[in-house]
DNA sequence: ATCTGTTATGATAGCGCTAACAGTCCCAAT
DNA sequence: ATTGGGACTGTTAGCGCTATCATAACAGAT
């Protein structure tokens, strides 16, 4: 009723096209994915048909046959901070004309979700896998390493990859931004972060940090968490709890930009004297928070650059070491003084 | 000889689990996806084995056979503005537990690579899709409507949809944002955007606002737009460009809230008076701007709902109407003022 | 005239799974 | 004893493509 007489409802396939341009089904498929040699006559007379009947060839059944399948899987944990869309950015950049195409999982900082997700992804047998960190379940784990395709874990390098590792240290990126809270005089430093246990990376800044001001002396004089809502909401709240609990504080670490702008705010709010009497970090480096007032200290994560890398080695560009690592910038912005 | 006991390097199939259990293919088939009776005795045995060999069934193969797919394509323009990622999680929060999983797909905003997505996802035989917008090219347009499956276009609901539609009306959003401007006593208005020819939903609601405005009598009296960049920042330098350029005009509506965010810090920076001598208005209700000093005033998109309203569609809720449309609320903030 | 070699097309046999049906076994009800 | 039916397991035949090999047609080289 709602299409003219030659179409059933019945989903078209090769058959379809074949019969309708009077050639074999192997020719259209040949004309279709461009492989062969064809006469310009038939390929023309074939992507006619093709286009008339609106084809959309079965890559199911494609995939099946030629055991390939085009799809690179991607899994992290979330969508709704800044990074991940940048990594992705990278991924699709350099994918793009490879014919690969990325298809994104999201774990919500769930091993368990995480496991799910990868089981399902490889069920499809995709070309390659990127997963950010370097920590899953045991399963998972075991699943990635059987897949005989190439996996990359991105984002952090401190630990064992199960194939290839591209990210930072963020350890190290830790103990750097310690190590500059401290030359700048610092000392009585407060840590505010996100809840979340399973956010390796930013346990292992807090790590490295720690570990930083255990050599100089120091440790952290409060630390405070939070969970959901709006970061740059909570770091507000967040910070205006340390200060009224500590006063005494005078450099605050944040465990991500967010809130650390959050912070910021707050401070600038209460007219504190930022960065002489108080210092504020975050972690990085989000382009998004370009236009406040004042520039809050941060490393970059270089998400662009890993997403690339990995994608670069999912599609065969040769690469000789397992890890590659790269080196975050600390940008001290107006939130640590220098002397 | 090709295969000794257990371990080659070849990826398993359901007869290598068949053999290791001691059943058919079939059987194990009924395990691993629970389906039909199948005695515990059996059903421990060949989950044993799976497990042990680390078995990883084969989607591509099982779609094919029962000519079902339980993915759902999601295209959407862009991941790194604030609005999908909530309508994303609208959609997996209402697709868990269904079987279903979305599958992401970005335009960036051209028509072309929304094509090619569509064409590369519906190759896959999805369950369904849900595509934002209503403008599409003729050829997608087609391979929608000819795919035989739920289509659920969101975000816009002002058109003609495919098959349903979730969404708000933009036209209406602006026309009524412009009645509560003109209503609070502004009069020489501006506009400041995005360069995008192609965000369809930001020209509808500028659209809706310039008609409530030339009803009053009024038209803008001043323009800008951008592209690219810091949504913050941008915001800050276009409001900067527009007070210098039109120093009379009293309020600036955003296409969006981060830039109107930029905008609103500018007018603090400078100390003007806001919301009396000025007034400041954006779009979208970002959670994420709950921090600043001030509350910008804005209009919610409803994301959530629509990503859980148009999941519940392609997950078989029966559905009297084509369209479903929610209504955004009008939040005043403190940039609009109330006399 | 015969033998290559090249270009264009078709026929056949699966890819790894599942739908649909066909048993088989066992026990309760006749 | 016979029957009927539920519980369980197996057999067969594809799903819609593509790899591979076979075939056909014909150019030029021998």
């Amino acid at each position: 009723m709602t299409k003219p007489a030659s179409d059933q409802n019945h989903t078209l396939t090769l058959r379809d096209v074949s019969e309708a341009s009077g050639v074999s089904e192997m020719t259209v498929s040949r004309v279709l994915r461009n492989r062969g040699d064809v006469s310009a006559a038939t390929r023309a007379k074939v992507l006619e048909a093709s286009r008339a009947l609106g084809y959309v060839p079965n890559k199911i059944a494609g995939a099946l046959a030629s055991q390939r399948v085009n799809l690179v899987g991607v899994v992290i944990p979330s969508l709704s901070n800044m990074v991940f869309p940048e990594v992705m950015t990278g991924i699709s950049e350099t994918l793009e004309g490879t014919g690969l195409q990325p298809v994104v999982g999201v774990s919500n900082y769930l091993p368990d979700k995480e496991e799910s997700v990868i089981y399902e992804m490889l069920s499809w047998r995709p070309s390659g896998m990127i997963i950010a960190g370097l920590e899953h379940t045991p399963a998972a784990h075991v699943m990635l390493a059987r897949a005989g395709i190439p996996i990359v874990e991105i984002m952090d390098i401190d630990g064992d990859p199960i194939d290839h590792a591209v990210g930072i240290s963020h350890r190290r990126a830790g103990r750097q931004m310690a190590e500059a809270i401290v030359a700048a005089g610092y000392r009585r430093i407060a840590f505010l972060g996100t809840q979340m246990p399973n956010d390796f990376r930013a346990k292992k800044r807090l790590e490295g940090f720690e570990e930083t001001l255990g050599r100089a002396g120091l440790t952290l004089v409060d630390r405070e968490f939070y969970s959901g809502g709006s970061a740059l909401l909570k770091g507000r709240e967040m910070t205006a709890a340390v200060l009224s609990r500590t006063p005494e504080t005078d450099f605050l670490y944040y465990s991500n930009d967010m809130i650390g702008a959050g912070g910021l705010l707050y401070c600038l709010d209460e007219s504190l004297d930022v960065p002489n009497k108080i210092g504020l970090a975050g972690f990085n480096g989000v382009e998004l928070l370009d236009g406040l007032p004042c520039k809050l200290a941060t490393m970059d994560a270089c998400r662009l650059e890993i997403g690339r890398r990995a994608a670069e080695i999912i599609s065969g560009t040769p690469v000789t070491t397992k890890v590659s690592e790269f080196t975050p910038k600390l940008q001290f912005g107006d939130t640590i003084r220098t002397r």
